[in-house]
DNA sequence: CGGTAAAATGATAATGATTTTCAATTTCAA
DNA sequence: TTGAAATTGAAAATCATTATCATTTTACCG
Protein backbone atom coordinates (compact mmCIF):
# COMPACT_ATOMS: atom_id res chain seq x y z
CA UNK A 1 0.00 0.00 0.00
CA UNK A 2 2.83 2.61 1.16
CA UNK A 3 4.89 1.40 -2.03
CA UNK A 4 1.94 1.91 -4.53
CA UNK A 5 1.30 5.11 -3.12
CA UNK A 6 4.94 6.14 -2.83
CA UNK A 7 5.90 4.59 -6.62
CA UNK A 8 2.93 6.83 -7.79
CA UNK A 9 4.21 10.11 -6.40
CA UNK A 10 7.68 9.48 -7.71
CA UNK A 11 6.07 9.25 -11.06
CA UNK A 12 3.84 12.57 -10.49
CA UNK A 13 7.60 14.49 -9.61
CA UNK A 14 8.75 12.67 -12.77
CA UNK A 15 6.35 13.73 -14.85
CA UNK A 16 6.30 17.16 -13.64
CA UNK A 17 9.82 17.81 -14.33
CA UNK A 18 9.31 16.37 -17.98
CA UNK A 19 6.49 18.93 -18.16
CA UNK A 20 8.86 21.54 -17.09
CA UNK A 21 11.30 20.72 -19.73
CA UNK A 22 8.92 20.18 -22.43
CA UNK A 23 7.92 23.76 -21.49
CA UNK A 24 11.21 24.78 -21.02
CA UNK A 25 12.04 23.39 -24.97
CA UNK A 26 8.73 24.97 -26.41
CA UNK A 27 9.04 28.78 -24.59
CA UNK A 28 12.63 29.25 -26.02
CA UNK A 29 11.72 27.50 -29.48
CA UNK A 30 13.95 24.44 -29.15
CA UNK A 31 12.61 21.45 -30.62
CA UNK A 32 11.56 18.18 -28.36
CA UNK A 33 13.83 15.58 -29.86
CA UNK A 34 14.29 11.76 -28.99
CA UNK A 35 17.28 11.83 -27.38
CA UNK A 36 16.45 14.93 -25.22
CA UNK A 37 13.40 13.17 -23.89
CA UNK A 38 15.30 10.26 -23.23
CA UNK A 39 18.65 11.68 -21.53
CA UNK A 40 16.00 13.59 -19.35
CA UNK A 41 14.24 9.76 -18.34
CA UNK A 42 18.07 8.34 -17.90
CA UNK A 43 18.68 11.57 -15.41
CA UNK A 44 16.08 11.14 -13.52
CA UNK A 45 15.96 7.63 -12.53
CA UNK A 46 19.44 8.16 -11.26
CA UNK A 47 19.71 9.87 -7.78
CA UNK A 48 23.03 10.56 -7.39
CA UNK A 49 25.70 13.42 -7.89
CA UNK A 50 27.00 12.05 -11.34
CA UNK A 51 29.42 13.03 -14.06
CA UNK A 52 28.43 13.86 -17.46
CA UNK A 53 30.49 10.59 -18.02
CA UNK A 54 28.63 8.35 -15.88
CA UNK A 55 24.82 9.41 -17.17
CA UNK A 56 26.07 9.29 -21.08
CA UNK A 57 27.18 5.36 -19.85
CA UNK A 58 23.59 5.00 -18.37
CA UNK A 59 21.76 6.51 -21.41
CA UNK A 60 23.94 4.22 -23.75
CA UNK A 61 22.44 1.02 -22.51
CA UNK A 62 19.00 1.98 -23.27
CA UNK A 63 19.68 4.17 -26.15
CA UNK A 64 23.16 3.22 -27.59
CA UNK A 65 23.01 6.11 -30.39
CA UNK A 66 22.98 9.02 -27.75
CA UNK A 67 26.50 10.97 -28.29
CA UNK A 68 28.42 12.06 -25.82
CA UNK A 69 28.62 15.53 -26.94
CA UNK A 70 24.21 15.14 -27.07
CA UNK A 71 24.70 14.53 -23.33
CA UNK A 72 26.56 17.69 -22.47
CA UNK A 73 24.30 19.69 -24.63
CA UNK A 74 21.39 18.20 -22.62
CA UNK A 75 22.80 18.67 -19.35
CA UNK A 76 23.00 22.33 -19.97
CA UNK A 77 19.41 23.01 -21.03
CA UNK A 78 18.35 20.89 -17.84
CA UNK A 79 20.51 23.40 -15.63
CA UNK A 80 18.80 26.16 -17.57
CA UNK A 81 15.14 24.63 -16.61
CA UNK A 82 16.58 24.00 -13.27
CA UNK A 83 16.00 20.35 -12.98
CA UNK A 84 19.76 20.50 -12.40
CA UNK A 85 22.07 21.51 -10.72
CA UNK A 86 25.83 21.29 -11.72
CA UNK A 87 28.51 21.00 -9.17
CA UNK A 88 32.08 22.09 -10.23
CA UNK A 89 34.52 20.44 -7.43
CA UNK A 90 37.71 20.42 -5.94
CA UNK A 91 39.06 18.43 -8.07
CA UNK A 92 37.94 16.02 -11.03
CA UNK A 93 34.99 16.73 -13.71
CA UNK A 94 31.58 18.25 -12.75
CA UNK A 95 28.70 16.45 -11.21
CA UNK A 96 25.13 17.13 -11.60
CA UNK A 97 22.27 16.47 -9.34
CA UNK A 98 18.60 16.76 -9.54
CA UNK A 99 17.41 20.24 -8.70
CA UNK A 100 13.69 20.18 -8.80
CA UNK A 101 11.88 20.01 -5.47
CA UNK A 102 15.41 19.84 -3.61
CA UNK A 103 15.41 22.83 -1.15
CA UNK A 104 19.12 25.00 -1.55
CA UNK A 105 21.81 22.68 0.07
CA UNK A 106 25.65 22.19 0.55
CA UNK A 107 27.74 19.20 0.45
CA UNK A 108 29.74 17.69 3.03
CA UNK A 109 32.34 15.05 1.35
CA UNK A 110 33.91 12.03 2.47
CA UNK A 111 38.07 12.21 1.21
CA UNK A 112 38.12 8.44 2.04
CA UNK A 113 35.35 6.91 -0.49
CA UNK A 114 33.44 9.60 -2.13
CA UNK A 115 30.42 10.12 -0.40
CA UNK A 116 28.09 12.91 -0.49
CA UNK A 117 26.11 14.27 2.01
CA UNK A 118 23.54 16.87 1.49
CA UNK A 119 23.59 19.59 4.37
CA UNK A 120 22.19 22.33 5.39
CA UNK A 121 22.46 25.03 8.56
CA UNK A 122 20.37 28.07 8.60
CA UNK A 123 22.23 30.11 10.85
CA UNK A 124 25.37 29.46 8.34
CA UNK A 125 23.32 31.01 5.35
CA UNK A 126 22.32 33.81 7.72
CA UNK A 127 25.76 34.50 8.43
CA UNK A 128 27.22 34.31 4.89
CA UNK A 129 24.49 37.00 4.33
CA UNK A 130 25.20 38.94 7.01
CA UNK A 131 29.14 38.95 5.90
CA UNK A 132 28.53 39.55 2.72
CA UNK A 133 26.46 42.56 3.52
CA UNK A 134 29.44 43.70 6.11
CA UNK A 135 31.53 44.30 2.84
CA UNK A 136 29.17 46.27 0.90
CA UNK A 137 28.45 43.14 -1.71
CA UNK A 138 24.89 42.35 -2.49
CA UNK A 139 24.63 38.58 -2.31
CA UNK A 140 24.06 36.16 -4.74
CA UNK A 141 25.20 32.84 -4.54
CA UNK A 142 27.50 30.91 -2.50
CA UNK A 143 28.99 27.77 -2.82
CA UNK A 144 30.74 25.28 0.52
CA UNK A 145 32.06 22.41 1.04
CA UNK A 146 32.94 20.59 3.69
CA UNK A 147 35.38 17.88 3.49
CA UNK A 148 36.00 15.32 6.03
CA UNK A 149 36.24 11.34 7.00
CA UNK A 150 33.25 9.74 7.13
CA UNK A 151 32.07 7.69 10.16
CA UNK A 152 32.40 4.42 7.60
CA UNK A 153 35.91 5.60 6.75
CA UNK A 154 36.28 6.23 10.14
CA UNK A 155 36.11 2.72 11.34
CA UNK A 156 37.92 1.20 8.43
CA UNK A 157 40.58 2.89 9.12
CA UNK A 158 40.77 2.55 12.92
CA UNK A 159 39.86 -1.19 12.88
CA UNK B 1 59.73 57.31 8.50
CA UNK B 2 57.09 54.65 8.79
CA UNK B 3 57.71 53.89 4.99
CA UNK B 4 61.42 52.89 5.88
CA UNK B 5 59.99 50.89 8.74
CA UNK B 6 57.44 49.21 6.80
CA UNK B 7 59.52 49.00 3.77
CA UNK B 8 62.06 46.85 6.14
CA UNK B 9 59.41 44.67 7.63
CA UNK B 10 58.70 43.52 4.23
CA UNK B 11 61.86 42.67 3.06
CA UNK B 12 62.05 41.12 6.58
CA UNK B 13 58.76 38.74 6.08
CA UNK B 14 60.12 37.95 2.24
CA UNK B 15 63.71 36.96 3.31
CA UNK B 16 61.73 35.04 5.92
CA UNK B 17 59.79 33.25 3.05
CA UNK B 18 62.93 32.93 0.49
CA UNK B 19 64.32 31.25 3.56
CA UNK B 20 61.57 29.19 4.21
CA UNK B 21 61.68 28.09 0.36
CA UNK B 22 65.77 27.10 0.15
CA UNK B 23 65.17 25.34 3.49
CA UNK B 24 62.23 23.34 1.75
CA UNK B 25 64.35 22.49 -1.28
CA UNK B 26 67.53 21.57 1.16
CA UNK B 27 65.38 19.48 3.37
CA UNK B 28 64.34 17.72 0.36
CA UNK B 29 67.03 17.04 -1.81
CA UNK B 30 66.07 19.49 -4.58
CA UNK B 31 68.09 21.82 -6.17
CA UNK B 32 68.56 25.42 -6.01
CA UNK B 33 68.28 26.43 -9.19
CA UNK B 34 67.67 30.07 -10.97
CA UNK B 35 64.22 29.77 -12.02
CA UNK B 36 63.41 28.94 -8.48
CA UNK B 37 64.68 31.56 -7.04
CA UNK B 38 63.41 34.03 -9.66
CA UNK B 39 59.88 32.81 -9.64
CA UNK B 40 59.40 33.04 -5.87
CA UNK B 41 61.29 36.58 -6.20
CA UNK B 42 58.14 37.43 -8.68
CA UNK B 43 55.62 35.55 -6.79
CA UNK B 44 56.56 37.56 -3.76
CA UNK B 45 56.29 40.63 -5.67
CA UNK B 46 52.92 40.36 -6.51
CA UNK B 47 49.97 40.06 -4.10
CA UNK B 48 46.93 39.22 -5.98
CA UNK B 49 45.28 35.96 -6.47
CA UNK B 50 46.81 35.53 -9.88
CA UNK B 51 46.62 32.54 -12.44
CA UNK B 52 50.09 30.42 -13.60
CA UNK B 53 49.53 32.29 -16.80
CA UNK B 54 50.05 35.75 -15.42
CA UNK B 55 52.67 34.93 -13.04
CA UNK B 56 54.36 33.14 -16.13
CA UNK B 57 53.65 36.26 -17.72
CA UNK B 58 55.25 38.62 -14.93
CA UNK B 59 58.41 36.50 -14.55
CA UNK B 60 59.04 36.49 -18.34
CA UNK B 61 59.57 40.02 -18.11
CA UNK B 62 62.79 39.73 -15.61
CA UNK B 63 63.45 36.20 -16.52
CA UNK B 64 62.91 35.79 -20.52
CA UNK B 65 64.11 32.51 -20.65
CA UNK B 66 61.80 30.73 -17.87
CA UNK B 67 59.04 28.18 -19.43
CA UNK B 68 55.28 27.61 -18.59
CA UNK B 69 55.99 24.13 -17.19
CA UNK B 70 58.74 25.68 -14.61
CA UNK B 71 56.32 27.92 -13.47
CA UNK B 72 53.66 25.17 -13.06
CA UNK B 73 55.85 22.91 -11.48
CA UNK B 74 57.40 25.87 -9.13
CA UNK B 75 54.03 26.61 -7.74
CA UNK B 76 53.55 23.19 -6.96
CA UNK B 77 56.82 23.76 -4.41
CA UNK B 78 55.57 26.86 -3.32
CA UNK B 79 51.73 25.17 -1.82
CA UNK B 80 54.00 22.05 -0.53
CA UNK B 81 56.47 24.63 1.54
CA UNK B 82 53.61 26.31 2.44
CA UNK B 83 53.99 29.72 1.01
CA UNK B 84 50.82 29.28 -1.38
CA UNK B 85 47.64 28.16 -1.73
CA UNK B 86 46.14 26.95 -5.09
CA UNK B 87 42.54 27.85 -5.37
CA UNK B 88 40.23 26.04 -7.69
CA UNK B 89 37.65 28.32 -8.04
CA UNK B 90 33.71 28.03 -9.88
CA UNK B 91 34.98 28.59 -13.30
CA UNK B 92 38.47 29.79 -14.69
CA UNK B 93 42.10 28.28 -13.83
CA UNK B 94 43.35 28.35 -10.77
CA UNK B 95 44.48 31.19 -9.18
CA UNK B 96 47.06 30.94 -6.46
CA UNK B 97 47.97 33.24 -3.56
CA UNK B 98 50.00 33.89 -0.50
CA UNK B 99 50.04 32.09 2.35
CA UNK B 100 52.64 32.71 4.37
CA UNK B 101 51.34 35.19 7.46
CA UNK B 102 47.99 34.60 6.14
CA UNK B 103 45.55 33.20 8.73
CA UNK B 104 42.91 30.79 6.92
CA UNK B 105 40.31 32.84 5.35
CA UNK B 106 37.65 32.19 2.96
CA UNK B 107 36.65 34.74 -0.49
CA UNK B 108 34.06 36.85 -1.62
CA UNK B 109 33.89 37.48 -4.79
CA UNK B 110 32.52 39.75 -7.25
CA UNK B 111 30.50 38.76 -10.51
CA UNK B 112 30.78 42.16 -12.04
CA UNK B 113 34.82 42.73 -11.59
CA UNK B 114 36.34 39.68 -10.13
CA UNK B 115 37.36 41.44 -7.23
CA UNK B 116 38.78 39.02 -4.29
CA UNK B 117 37.72 40.41 -0.69
CA UNK B 118 39.22 37.82 1.84
CA UNK B 119 36.64 37.13 4.65
CA UNK B 120 36.69 35.44 7.83
CA UNK B 121 34.14 34.79 10.36
CA UNK B 122 34.63 32.87 13.42
CA UNK B 123 31.27 31.92 14.06
CA UNK B 124 30.95 30.22 10.63
CA UNK B 125 34.00 28.42 10.57
CA UNK B 126 32.42 27.09 14.41
CA UNK B 127 29.35 25.92 12.69
CA UNK B 128 31.15 24.30 9.93
CA UNK B 129 32.94 22.10 12.06
CA UNK B 130 29.91 21.69 14.48
CA UNK B 131 27.46 20.51 11.29
CA UNK B 132 30.31 18.02 10.19
CA UNK B 133 30.23 16.77 13.48
CA UNK B 134 27.02 16.48 13.43
CA UNK B 135 26.86 13.45 10.64
CA UNK B 136 29.74 12.01 12.10
CA UNK B 137 32.40 13.03 10.01
CA UNK B 138 35.62 13.93 11.03
CA UNK B 139 36.42 17.34 9.44
CA UNK B 140 39.65 18.31 7.49
CA UNK B 141 39.14 20.94 5.27
CA UNK B 142 36.35 23.07 3.73
CA UNK B 143 35.35 25.81 0.71
CA UNK B 144 33.37 28.21 0.96
CA UNK B 145 33.13 31.08 -1.92
CA UNK B 146 30.81 33.90 -1.67
CA UNK B 147 29.43 35.64 -4.85
CA UNK B 148 27.92 39.02 -5.15
CA UNK B 149 28.21 42.15 -6.37
CA UNK B 150 30.65 44.52 -5.34
CA UNK B 151 30.03 48.14 -4.25
CA UNK B 152 31.68 49.74 -7.24
CA UNK B 153 29.75 47.51 -9.32
CA UNK B 154 26.85 48.37 -7.69
CA UNK B 155 27.24 52.05 -7.93
CA UNK B 156 27.93 51.50 -12.00
CA UNK B 157 24.83 49.96 -12.46
CA UNK B 158 22.83 52.09 -10.82
CA UNK B 159 24.31 54.85 -11.61
C1' DC C 1 88.89 24.04 -9.90
C1' DG C 2 87.39 19.84 -13.63
C1' DG C 3 84.47 15.57 -13.80
C1' DT C 4 80.19 13.45 -13.19
C1' DA C 5 75.74 11.56 -11.66
C1' DA C 6 71.39 13.16 -10.74
C1' DA C 7 68.01 16.57 -11.03
C1' DA C 8 65.92 20.45 -13.42
C1' DT C 9 64.73 22.81 -17.50
C1' DG C 10 62.21 24.31 -21.79
C1' DA C 11 59.92 22.79 -25.70
C1' DT C 12 56.64 20.05 -27.03
C1' DA C 13 53.46 16.25 -26.86
C1' DA C 14 49.91 14.20 -24.21
C1' DT C 15 46.00 14.32 -21.28
C1' DG C 16 41.24 15.04 -19.57
C1' DA C 17 37.19 17.61 -19.63
C1' DT C 18 34.42 20.23 -22.21
C1' DT C 19 33.06 22.84 -26.36
C1' DT C 20 32.84 23.63 -31.19
C1' DT C 21 32.43 22.43 -35.94
C1' DC C 22 30.14 20.41 -39.67
C1' DA C 23 27.82 17.28 -42.74
C1' DA C 24 23.89 14.46 -42.24
C1' DT C 25 19.50 13.85 -40.02
C1' DT C 26 15.37 15.24 -37.69
C1' DT C 27 11.80 18.36 -36.28
C1' DC C 28 7.89 21.09 -37.14
C1' DA C 29 5.16 24.95 -39.02
C1' DA C 30 3.02 25.96 -43.13
C1' DT D 1 4.29 16.72 -47.72
C1' DT D 2 7.90 19.98 -47.88
C1' DG D 3 11.66 22.79 -46.74
C1' DA D 4 13.98 25.89 -43.57
C1' DA D 5 16.00 25.71 -39.34
C1' DA D 6 17.48 23.18 -35.42
C1' DT D 7 19.71 19.07 -33.74
C1' DT D 8 22.59 15.30 -33.89
C1' DG D 9 26.93 12.23 -33.66
C1' DA D 10 31.56 12.08 -34.79
C1' DA D 11 35.48 14.22 -34.81
C1' DA D 12 38.38 18.17 -34.24
C1' DA D 13 39.42 22.05 -31.36
C1' DT D 14 40.14 24.22 -27.01
C1' DC D 15 41.80 25.08 -22.41
C1' DA D 16 44.28 24.08 -18.37
C1' DT D 17 47.44 21.14 -16.71
C1' DT D 18 50.80 17.32 -16.67
C1' DA D 19 54.17 14.18 -18.73
C1' DT D 20 58.01 13.21 -21.76
C1' DC D 21 62.54 13.75 -23.18
C1' DA D 22 66.83 15.60 -25.00
C1' DT D 23 69.75 19.17 -23.22
C1' DT D 24 71.53 21.97 -19.54
C1' DT D 25 72.48 22.87 -14.51
C1' DT D 26 73.48 21.80 -10.04
C1' DA D 27 75.85 19.68 -6.28
C1' DC D 28 79.23 16.94 -4.75
C1' DC D 29 83.84 14.59 -4.95
C1' DG D 30 88.48 14.19 -5.62
MN1 LIG E 1 23.48 17.61 -3.54
MN1 LIG F 1 42.82 35.02 -0.46
ZN1 LIG G 1 33.82 7.73 3.42
ZN1 LIG H 1 32.98 44.43 -8.62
Amino acid sequence: MIMIFNFKKETDVKNKEKNLFQNYLSTHKFKHSKQRKGILEIFLSIDRHLTAEELYRAVKQKYPSVGFATVYRTLKLLCATGLCRELKLESGPARYEHLYGHKHHDHLICTGCGRFVEVIDPEIERLQQKLSKTHGFLPQEHRMELYGICPECRNKNNG
